[in-house]
DNA sequence: TGACAACTGACATAAACTTGTCAGGAGTGC
DNA sequence: GCACTCCTGACAAGTTTATGTCAGTTGTCA
């Protein structure tokens, strides 16, 4: 029954969406199989992932395929919409180092100033608005350093600590970072397994860019 | 000892936030006595509180004071700054109404006319970040028709279950929304009580903008 | 110095949460 | 019809969390 660890669920999540990524159906049994898991936590922890905005169908009969969800339709302002808005603004405060907190805390006042024709009243009831969410911390610490090295095409230096406790140092090529079930994780050409790695980021102990520069070719990129 | 409930916590953190902000200070026992709890608890919300960005100094020997807090001194823009304001705005390009987006496409335009050659990679490796947090859900249902209700200064019906369970309905003059300790608030004249009252967003049931217009003067606005 | 009140840690208890098991319902394809 | 699978509800058992109680420490002010 119910064994349970401190983040076993988030790892558990994380395994799934992975798996779910690779593509093709899956089975609810197939997946409580690889995570060691019961079949009914399956449907428990997909209803999560939808509940989370992730697109998952489930087919009775068949199985789960992740759909393509690169489908923003260009309909008017809802509640999702804003709520994403709101809550993605409160993920950016508590990036950790005080530099993106005081930016992300000055955001608003400055699309409130941007703001065309909403006016003034407007801008006075978005500055008195807390943004709380403190859990994440310092996960999102070596997000500013790999987002400018993704854009400067440099290498990073990596200490990871993997899933099952092992801690590697490795050399990669950082490609695209998500933001996907409540956790960070950086696409990236790993130099050590050479190939593409999904990294998380409240895994990597340390980041370090380096002064060498990589090309995203058709085998190392992300249009493989 | 640890009698719990659904949302207990929630409505304490939101009660202890009303009573700061009521101005003065506040001793850590009468805010006990005053949410009926323990002072070790009032220990651990205040902590939970600041935790989450909330401007609360305790002295010893004093209290509780909620600092203003209105500080944003002039200084430009960092490194780590400007990766804030980029994820920032990529999230509001993804999730936000057109005003919204407007406006970061705006800024973004002024940030790369500031800046030399970086901007335009970078953004575009945010575009594929997702946005999830589905848990809320329905609690800000009826934020779009406040915010717009507030800059029009348009009255709303509105249809309220107080913490005590009672529905009423009523006509509110909105004035402003905060977001404080995961919870959306509205402050607002109450024509029922013909007072400035505060509603939660999450307990609201219905709002209904009305075509009646109103203005706010000393005795009925937030400046009284 | 002493009074005061913010803090912190440790422990016990009760509530809430997570998971597994079981049972059954419902849609899809043969 | 049947097989397959998603899906839901309910219950039990284990784990985690929240709170209260107790003890002690530390900073502030008179």
């Amino acid at each position: 029954m119910g064994k349970q660890s401190i983040h076993q669920r988030a790892d558990r999540l994380f395994e799934l969406m992975r798996l779910l990524r690779g593509g093709g159906v899956h089975r609810a049994e197939d997946l409580a199989a690889r995570l060691e898991v019961s079949v009914r936590t399956i449907y428990r922890d997909v209803a999560r992932l939808e509940a989370s905005g992730v697109a998952v169908s489930g087919t009775r009969g068949t199985g789960y395929v992740l759909r393509d969800e690169m489908t923003l339709p260009p309909l008017s302002l809802s509640a999702e919409e804003i709520e994403a808005l709101n809550l993605g603004l409160a993920v950016l405060s508590e990036a950790g180092d005080d530099g993106l907190r005081r930016a992300a805390g000055s955001l608003a006042g400055k699309i409130d100033d941007a703001l065309p024709a909403e006016g003034l009243a407007q801008r006075d009831a978005w500055k008195t608005a807390f943004v709380p969410f403190a859990d994440a911390g310092r996960t999102l610490a070596h997000l500013p350093l790999l987002r400018s090295a993704i854009a400067a095409k440099q290498k990073v230096a990596l200490t990871y600590t993997g899933p099952s406790g092992d801690v590697t140092r490795r050399v990669i090529r950082p490609l695209r970072t998500d933001y996907v079930a409540r956790s960070w994780t950086l696409t990236a050409w790993c130099e050590l397994r050479n190939d593409i790695r999904e990294f998380r980021l409240d895994l990597i102990e340390s980041a370090e860019a380096l002064p060498e520069l990589f090309v995203e070719d058709s085998g190392t990129g992300l249009h493989s």
